[in-house]
RNA sequence: GGCUGAGUGGCAGAGUGGUUAUGCAGCGGCCUGCAAAGCCGUGUACAUCGGUUCGAUUCCGUUCUUAGCCU
């Protein structure tokens, strides 16, 4: 019988680490990062990550994991994942992942088609045969290669035309015919699926653009500096295309008015969200929380320590799991937790 | 008070006697190794009232608003 685990799922700026931090408090949990952005060392202020103190009291893994300079993916991510479970699993305990990136959530779900992984070089001459070609031709190319990508790949969106194009290029075989072949591992573990959002638009955007000014005025740019200041960054990397980070870079190289900064920057934080619910609302079986409920975490809890699906795993810990839980309830009643 | 100009969708900004401007924002969606990325879709809006006309956002006049100039 397999052992449980926890999704806590949201968008930017909706309280989702203060109201992990609480449940590991009162669960038998571990804490796994679901975001592709936390995996930055040095990038701090602009993620919303939790301060030094609290990763020391609070263990995130995943978090901190890849300089700015390296990439990080869906499949390393889903890897990593897999191995933090088993480890999880063997010590008895309950893999708590909390994030907003969705494909990795829905990585971890559905599977990832056994493909070939990226290829720098090859992406590398695929972006230049496209400088010269325009992506018009190489969608058509790809076309050839694979119909059945083609169609499915807008001819306007050159990052996928160049995965699939990149595929053929390192494996001699077409996107189509790996996933012919390869039938990808679903999801297996008993999992229990929060999330939380404000319950309305509004409040989401007005609390993206206080956390933003927030940002600001704890030193972000004087952070971003210390990266713009890096040869080896630049705005082609996806540590420095992160929502903010990517604002302040071409402030910092003149690109963007300092005027507009702040704007930009909470446009660009509204949109993500955006994509973020849209993935959100896709999730089968979740249930969903108000954010903006004064007992949110409270609430959240009790739904946790009723379900079935932990029962098992809480029976076992009865100390520091359910007894502790019921305890805690009853003094969290009043209190509202944000990120 | 007089003269001249301008009034276009949330914002910016073209244009036309009868066909969709466009950009940004917003909203909805897509998503298989860059995903806080990349991409797709989505608004007859033309200040007011009246006139001319088969037909006016576009022409004429009224009113209002506004910018500049003059007394």
């Amino acid at each position: 019988m397999l052992q449980p685990c926890i999704f806590l799922m949201g968008p930017t700026a909706s309280g989702k680490t203060d109201l992990a931090l609480f449940l590991s408090e009162q669960l038998p949990c571990e804490l796994i990062s679901v975001d592709s952005a936390l995996v930055y060392r040095g990038m701090d202020i602009g993620t919303a990550k939790p301060s030094a103190d609290i990763l020391t009291r609070f263990p995130h893994h995943l978090v901190d994991i890849r300089d700015p300079s390296e990439a990080y993916s869906a499949a390393q991510f889903c890897s990593d994942a897999h191995a933090l479970i088993q480890k999880i699993h063997a010590a008895g305990r309950i893999p708590l992942f909390v994030g907003g990136t969705g494909l990795y959530f829905r990585s971890l779900q559905q599977g990832l088609s056994d493909l070939p992984s990226a290829n720098p070089e090859v992406r590398a001459e695929l972006a230049a045969e496209a400088a010269a070609l325009g992506w018009e031709q190489m969608h058509q190319k790809l076309a050839k290669i694979d119909p059945i990508a083609a169609q499915r790949i807008h001819p306007n969106d050159p990052q996928r035309i160049q995965r699939a194009l990149e595929v053929h290029a390192i494996s001699g075989m077409n996107m189509s015919e790996w996933f012919e072949q390869s039938q990808a591992s679903a999801w297996q573990y008993p999992t229990i699926k929060i999330i939380i959002s404000p319950a309305e638009r509004e409040v989401l955007h007005s609390r993206i653009a206080t956390r933003f000014h927030a940002m600001l005025e704890q030193g972000f740019i004087e952070e971003v500096q210390g990266l713009y200041a890096r040869a080896d960054l630049n705005l082609s990397l996806p540590s420095m295309r992160a929502v903010g980070y990517r604002q302040v870079y071409l402030y910092l190289a003149g690109e963007l008015p300092f005027s507009q900064l702040a704007e930009q920057g909470i446009i660009a934080t509204r949109q993500l969200a955006k994509r973020q619910l849209t993935w959100l609302r896709a999730e089968k079986e979740a249930e969903w929380f108000d954010s903006q409920q004064a007992d949110l975490a409270a609430n959240v809890l009790k739904y946790l320590v009723h379900n079935p699906i932990l029962s098992a795993t809480l029976a076992l810990n009865p100390t520091e799991s359910s007894h502790t839980a019921n305890n805690n309830l009853k003094n969290r009643n009043t209190e509202n937790h944000h990120e």
